[in-house]
DNA sequence: GATTGTGTTTTTGGATCCAAAAATTCAGGA
DNA sequence: TCCTGAATTTTTGGATCCAAAAACACAATC
């Protein structure tokens, strides 16, 4: 039995802890578990058919991430965004995909460019599925920012991109998306590709900064 | 009993997690436990009178911040960082401190500085006491950057910061501190009462930027 | 009708228990 | 002597158990 087993468990067996991490990082990401909802771990527990255990410990992940709060003897809630903590978001992801962006760069070729241009034109075809297009326009950042090859970087962009997300998709859901999206994504690859890495960096800031006014009167206007 | 009793508990009894979790982060940034050493639960719990239970959670926190690294099935080591990746970290603290610093300038204010100058007073004082001076000029950037009041920048640099302590530590111990430093801290404080943001944003990224060089050439040739 | 106090239920944090995985030891063979 | 591999010991991840804290319900009082 020499390597059709390893071709076969491809997926490890993911530990219960991390199903149930993966689990709730899904349902907060897709806004099912909403800002101030009260995380009662034996109800998920029997919900996933485990023991209380592995919750306890996918809360604290959630937690050292900031997408829940911890509060001593009463639990885990949901913890949100409220604008000033979402400003702060934004101008960390600025921060930061500008520095990955800048990296990745130089070591951008043809290949990868062709990649990110498809991905842009997944973005474009889901139409009027707003939720879709979240999905999408996560992933196409997300392999940009990969680009640089810094896994620890990139580990705390996800981890930024899952606290807004929710956000996003209500923001869309509600109103159309810019119709200068795709422009200003395609600018941004138009700018990788000239390979001026400064450059580069200051178009994704002003990208990102240029949706944090839109989404912020969006969700004032609409009460969160 | 009106008021004594608060008063008096202004420690709320930090929890067994909490006090294993500080326990073992102290220790990693002190150096204490070393780079590849295996962290066994039992040991740690009878070594702080508890059980296993509260270590395992103050593990999963120290993962998350990357202090650890959590085999599956195979315990917790502490984690290091090899050449690339302390490269990583200090690019990732430059993009944030630098952040923090522009989003702080504007709110500094006199008193401030008279601080941050009495702070940078207390890291001259501390002569050949390379270790406290470490703890000093985390102090001194950590107040600094606290001045931009976004907490959640803030808990990202001092993870940041925890992960290099102990090699700043090392190198300061062998090799004679820059006389640059005192200078180069004091150009900063300038800059930032200067009140251009930018400007003292840039400051920040190359004092950061160029302690790199020095640090990774002394822990190429000690081969860490 | 609002408020306070008390007793009950829920939920949490931590301890202990157990099975499975990994490390370690050690005996036998090349 | 140096491998190899089975038996033993550690160590881990998860389940269950228990005491203490918090939430809840509800009756008595103002």
């Amino acid at each position: 039995m020499p390597f059709a087993v390893t071709t076969f468990n491809a997926q490890p067996t993911l530990s219960a802890e991390d199903e149930a991490y993966l689990h709730l990082l899904d349902a907060i990401c897709q806004g099912r578990y909403r800002t101030g909802d009260r995380l009662i771990a034996e109800d998920i527990a029997s919900e996933l058919e485990m023991s209380r255990m592995p919750i306890r410990g996918a809360f604290k992940r959630l937690a050292a991430e900031g997408l829940v709060t911890l509060r001593p003897n009463r639990g885990a809630v949901v913890s949100g965004l409220n604008l000033d903590q979402m400003r702060e978001v934004f101008e960390m992801r600025s921060a930061l995909e500008g520095l990955a962006i800048r990296v990745a760069t130089p070591k951008i070729n043809e290949r990868h460019l062709a990649r990110l241009e498809r991905l842009l034109d997944e973005m474009d075809e889901c139409g009027d599925d707003s939720s879709e297009w979240v999905v999408r326009h996560r992933i196409f950042h997300e392999y940009l920012c990969s680009l640089s090859e810094r896994p620890r970087l990139m580990r705390q962009i996800s981890a930024l991109y899952a606290m807004i997300e929710p956000y996003m998709r209500l923001w869309l859901k509600h109103v159309d998306k810019p119709l200068s999206a795709r422009e200003e994504h395609q600018t941004l690859l138009d700018a990788v590709r000239t390979g001026d890495a400064r450059h580069a960096e200051r178009i994704v800031c002003e990208h990102i900064e240029g949706t944090v006014p839109d989404l912020l009167e969006f969700l004032e206007k609409s009460g969160a």
